[in-house]
DNA sequence: AGCATAAATAATAA
DNA sequence: TTATTATTTATGCT
């Protein structure tokens, strides 16, 4: 019966799968479960909660608004449901007020949005890249503004730059 | 009769004409897929068709071609892109250097040769993967001196195994 | 003719 | 920096 034991794409969502990996999946639905019960004392719907993580926390967490999340996603994100649910009870002991003011109005830190540079742009970086590929901040700086990029986004370039060099360059400096 | 889920890039909405307006969406469809081709056969990505358009004649196109626009927009944006696409074929007949230029970048450098794993190699892969799905670099170079595969190809799916794991096997956590 | 997934690369975590 | 994730692109196949 052992021929493909792995990892199933095609079926349903089995009940007591993955307790490989060390994640107890009948912990997690009992957080839940008491999760649910919380959140309903302080009044507060699905979609808030879902909204003011995902404002919070980024879109990692957006699958909290679907219920729809991987037991894996689910374990990394109970300790932050954990935090973020107790502080909101601590503001709402302070007046319902207090509580709308926290779920509501958070700056948002989603995931920046994936920036494509133009053929051009590209070009350019190229060029500077192999006569260096370590450009100081100053010079980041300055193919940034020529370019009229953001300077962030161009000294990210670079890491990447170097990190795709490094990997797909045949000769493996780096292993034993 | 149990379909695999999949990743759900949810359904087209299936309004048939939006005869209204006089707009044929059929044909716009129809249309999106040949401009695919004929951009594909100029070897283009969408991302350069996009920053040139966007260059030339403003934002929106890059929706165009996932057909995730308004049909107004769509009408409008239709012989724009056809005249710009005649124009690109027209400059890459006389070479691919003038098309090149006229699109505004670099050469296109070709892509690696997708690879194709054979059975034996993805059940090892496989089982590999499910006693340990984020292998250390050590053991990456292991395996793929084992299955006599380039490393970072053999690195690169391990990323996508994660990827599609991750994208298939979704359980109800908070389900109720 | 569409799908599965290999490849590429921007963003983020550690 | 290195490792990994997230997102996009496009190729090989049926």
């Amino acid at each position: 019966a052992s021929q493909h034991p792995g990892p199933n794409y095609c079926d349903q969502p089995q009940q007591a799968v993955s307790s490989e990996e060390g994640i107890n999946l009948e912990e997690i639905r009992e957080f839940a479960k008491n999760f649910k019960i919380r959140r309903l004392s302080l009044g507060l719907t699905q979609t808030q909660v879902g909204q003011a993580l995902t404002a919070t926390e980024g879109p990692a967490y957006s699958q909290f608004e679907k219920l729809d999340i991987t037991p894996k996603s689910a374990q990394k994100l109970k300790p932050v449901l954990e935090k973020w649910l107790a502080e909101a009870e601590h503001w709402n002991q302070k007046g319902q007020q207090n509580l709308m003011e926290f779920v509501g109005g958070e700056p948002s830190k989603k995931r920046k949005r994936r920036t494509s540079f133009t053929p051009q742009a590209i070009e350019v970086l190229n060029s500077y890249f192999e006569k260096n590929a370590l450009p100081t901040g100053q010079e980041i700086t300055e193919i940034a503004r020529e370019l009229n990029y953001d300077r962030e986004v161009v000294r990210v370039w670079f890491c990447n730059r170097r990190q795709t060099l490094k990997n797909t360059s045949k000769i493996n400096v780096f292993q034993v």
